[in-house]
DNA sequence: CACATTGGGTAGTGGCACTATCTATGTTAG
DNA sequence: CTAACATAGATAGTGCCACTACCCAATGTG
């Protein structure tokens, strides 16, 4: 298909689709002509996958090119690589851990639970910022807390990798995961929202 | 307390304390005379708190406007009202459900649970949109899954709420409530990502 | 009384995600 | 075969947002 029908079936402006093409987040088309490009559905796919990224996660452009790019590289490979890439640039080669606040606790918590996760996690650094500033802010929370926190993550992250289908061509596979990650966050703030709302409710009486 | 002090003690740029005050975000300070106001550690309080909501939870500016306001009318009252606020406008009086896309699938799920949430809100929205995108690129969730999560956000909303102290001035109270809820959403989802590269490495051998 | 500070207002800045337009080329209906 | 239309690729412009810089008149301060 010309970028046209892709447009069409995508609800996207062709010129959206131009500046997705310059931002690397869709690959260039197959080109026929110098004026003539043919597009196929895994662009449709691909297209429909970066407007749900940046449209329903509120991804930007360069997390969502980072993301993607992450994906790619790793398609056949562990899809742990999901939980490495999100929320923040991936770690050049040779970088310190950087000083980063809260690391600590973060370490510590880690340790206890007996998890086993890269250094350098940028998913440490966020963690270890946020309790910071909670405590900073007086509202910290105490060790116990945090850990229940942690084994609600747990169970969580048992169902997301359930989700998962180990059959199915690896780029595919990816996406979905991609999909069920980074999509589900904003649906399961929404169900925190809604069971915070009902337990608030339940508790006055 | 004058503004210089406030921004040397929030680090907080004078020019950027104005913007917030024009914005509604701080309240005005106690006018001593025509170019002269006063600030006091609430101001300072709510100014770190409104760094944070902005920095941290990357909550944009009148987002932040809206939850502060909202909290503050309803500091006394039960504090639910932190559910029905965040990631979307308040509803207006007498505005319809709106034809809310994937909404019977969320409905049929708080009915499953038996939940008492709001008919509006605006977490009810979020939920079916992302839950639709899900499924029209073929990443849906099947209904067990999805009570699944849902009764992991229950115990998570449990810790929430054990977390807030009944004791303490109100206004107080809700801004740390405030904290708590929104702050720790990037907390939340750091915390899924290193349980999922757990997850994932413990499957893998 | 000289001088830095402040409140309040207005205008400017830089970044981001598009969006519009232009040109040279291609395709296609009549 | 040609007129009408579509396209790739490039450049420039738009609107929004979160500041940021500047200006002025009015203080407060040593």
């Amino acid at each position: 298909m010309r970028i046209s029908e892709l447009s069409r079936r995508s609800a996207v402006p062709t010129a959206t689709i131009k500046y997705y093409l310059r931002e690397g987040l869709l690959p260039p088309g197959r080109a026929t002509a110098a004026t003539q490009a043919e597009y196929d559905e895994g662009h449709l796919r691909r297209l429909r996958l970066v407007r749900a990224l940046i449209g329903v996660r509120g991804l930007s452009v360069s997390a969502t090119r980072e993301v993607l790019g992450a994906v790619a590289e790793h398609a056949g490979e562990r899809h742990q690589v999901l939980g490495l890439v999100l929320g923040a640039r991936p770690v050049d080669e040779g970088e310190e851990p950087a000083p980063a606040p809260g690391a600590a606790e973060v370490d510590a918590l880690i340790g206890e639970l007996g998890w086993e996760v890269s250094e350098y996690a940028p998913a440490r650094a966020v963690l270890g910022e946020t309790l910071e500033t909670l405590r900073a802010l007086g509202a910290g929370l105490d060790r116990a807390a945090l850990r229940g926190y942690a084994e609600l993550a747990e169970r969580t992250a048992v169902l997301d990798l359930d989700q998962i289908d180990p059959q199915a061509d690896p780029l595919e596979q990816a996406e979905r995961a991609l999909l069920r990650t980074v999509l589900m966050e904003p649906a399961l703030l929404a169900l925190r929202r809604l069971a915070q709302e009902n337990e608030s409710a339940r508790r006055e009486g």
